[in-house]
DNA sequence: CTGAAAGCGCTAACAT
DNA sequence: ATGTTAGCGCTTTCAG
């Protein structure tokens, strides 16, 4: 079955490529007859106009580039789904890549995307170094940055991190813990650096000394190295009095590996996640989390980014407020334990 | 920052427009010398192929469509990611649609992918009727089906679902369930009648009679369709010995229910799912699951796309063995109990 | 080994 | 209101 072409309905209509073109794109000088004709020629042939070339001839590809480091994890998976669902709204495409939090991968990913001639990309650093790496490539092309690991000078959609880890922070402190491990989350990313930030206003003004566990290695798996943090951690006998957790994925590791050395939440220590993720409301996890509105991100982000590619000028900035869900996995120190 | 086109470099390493591409071609009669040239003007400009125009000029896209009902289930985002990686590997790129598991955007979304050029697609149908009427749309262009809602004719991936009902049942009749509910699935979607074909089998085989409650609408929520046969029940006192869920995600939803009434697993009921997701594997889930291997499934089926693109012939079909993951939301019912 | 020229499918002035 | 004519950026015979 060979591709149907614009000449192909041109014929069968018999009139010229550029009527053909014309009707496609609802342009306003044509006479109802030909539409007709056209439209019922189109028909005939199953006729899709072809993307790339009209992309060629100048058109946008209405195509846009999502890069992320990792899209089975349920945060992103959450935000591209959103995403993707906005853009078809508006009748765009998504194309996605997933760098796994590698830097080339994700310069390579910028690169092939713009070779895509995609009309915009959503992009989510893996590091500010990162993105300031690759910032000057899309030359032109609108770009937002989703999360925080971007550089200064761009636009972007953010959670509110600094608060929410603030919040967290204070939550934990209300109900009676001291002892408040921050666990997880990899060095050089800036969402690490300002949800830090929150924790240690909080410890601070509480007069308590911060605590955290960082990974540094660059990359490998994120999760399980926290989740052997974690396990040493209990091994030796060692349990704070609560956790903020980086995400909520390092929280349930942390439980789980909790629960391999007898201990459980909220009993032996109360834990807070981030982001809400989608198993973190099953009764059975019940983790409390700072939600981060995933769904409102990833339309605000194509939002956005629509609004650039049709002429929107300005570096525009979004904060989402986050939101503390409380679930079952803190609960009160009594005095006396402490 | 103005594009920079095959012209731009030509001009520069000082060559016809035909060098330059013969170069990036790898094509073998080229001197040193002049590659040289070229790859240094490559380079200075940031040069990177218009993907567009090179697919017009008849090269494929190296890229692949991937079309599901919902990325954000748990179940194809593992598929999508590896998918995606797998073909990253491969040099090529992955366009993704959601169909939310409506038919027209299902036929909409294929008839975009070929607009776009994809150089073959990967199709999780809503149903095989679905499927049958885009099946003949993709003219030429390779295809895997995934999962189970296709039609004959085609070449796919799936996991051998009803084997994997079927030992679940048995697993269940073993463990002294009798009153064992299916409870689950879209009526017309061929993955669910496999799994029933399975179920009934077990059932008919050890005298028991089948109990299947199946969702008939074709679109809306279905897990949340599920979450309210599984309470109306519960509310009604209704307590089966067992349940075979029709996948984790509805198992979770039946279990909450199950948490709101008061009743708990493996307490009350046994209940196994289909897919061994994510979460599945948290020890506060421990859910019994029928494992689908959906990394695994995710690389089978971009590896026999990649075959059929680059000339591979003949229907393909793959059927994974699944796997029974015994975690504790089974338990064995005592005589007494029966 | 390299260049010239034709064309992929479509759009966008410019004519008519 | 419609047809004609150039390209868009790249590949690919076909000559040299």
């Amino acid at each position: 079955m060979k591709r149907v072409t614009i000449r192909d309905v041109a014929a069968l209509a018999g009139v010229s490529r550029s009527t053909v073109s014309r009707v496609m794109n609802g342009h306003p000088a044509i006479s109802d007859e030909t539409r007709q004709m056209v439209l019922a020629a189109c028909e005939a042939l199953h006729y899709v106009p072809d993307v790339m070339a009209r992309a060629l001839a100048g058109q946008g590809t209405h195509t846009i580039g999502i890069v992320v480091p990792d899209s089975s994890n349920p945060y992103f998976s959450a935000l591209c789904t959103a995403a993707e669902a906005c853009a078809a709204e508006y009748g765009y495409r998504v194309i996605l890549t997933n760098t796994l939090h590698d830097p080339e991968d994700e310069r390579d990913a910028v690169e092939r995307m713009i070779a895509q001639r995609v009309d915009g990309m959503l992009i989510s650093a893996c590091s500010p170094a990162s993105q300031e790496e690759h910032g000057a490539l899309p030359g032109g092309i609108p770009c937002i940055y989703w999360g925080n690991n971007h550089g200064p000078h761009c636009s972007f959609v953010e959670a509110d991190n600094t608060r929410g880890a603030y919040e967290a922070a204070q939550y934990l402190v209300c109900l009676g813990h001291r002892k408040i491990c921050f666990l997880g989350g990899r060095q050089g990313s800036r969402t690490l650096a300002l949800r830090l930030e929150g924790y240690r206003r909080s410890m601070t003004q509480n007069g308590l000394s911060p605590w955290e566990i960082v990974c540094q290695e660059q990359t490998g798996g994120l999760k399980d190295w926290c989740g052997a943090q974690a396990s040493a951690m209990f091994q030796a006998g060692i349990v704070p009095d609560a956790f903020l957790a980086y995400s909520d994925t390092i929280a349930v590791r942390i439980i789980e590996a909790a629960e391999t050395a007898g201990l459980s939440a909220p009993k032996d220590f109360s834990i807070i996640g981030f982001d809400n993720i989608l198993f973190s409301r099953l009764p059975q996890i019940g983790l409390t989390s700072v939600s981060q509105k995933k769904f409102e991100a990833g339309r605000t982000a194509v939002t956005r980014l629509l609004e650039k590619i049709n002429g929107g000028q300005g570096e525009t900035s979004d904060l989402l407020k986050p939101e503390l869900i409380v679930r079952s996995t803190c609960r009160k120190r009594k005095a006396k334990e402490r």
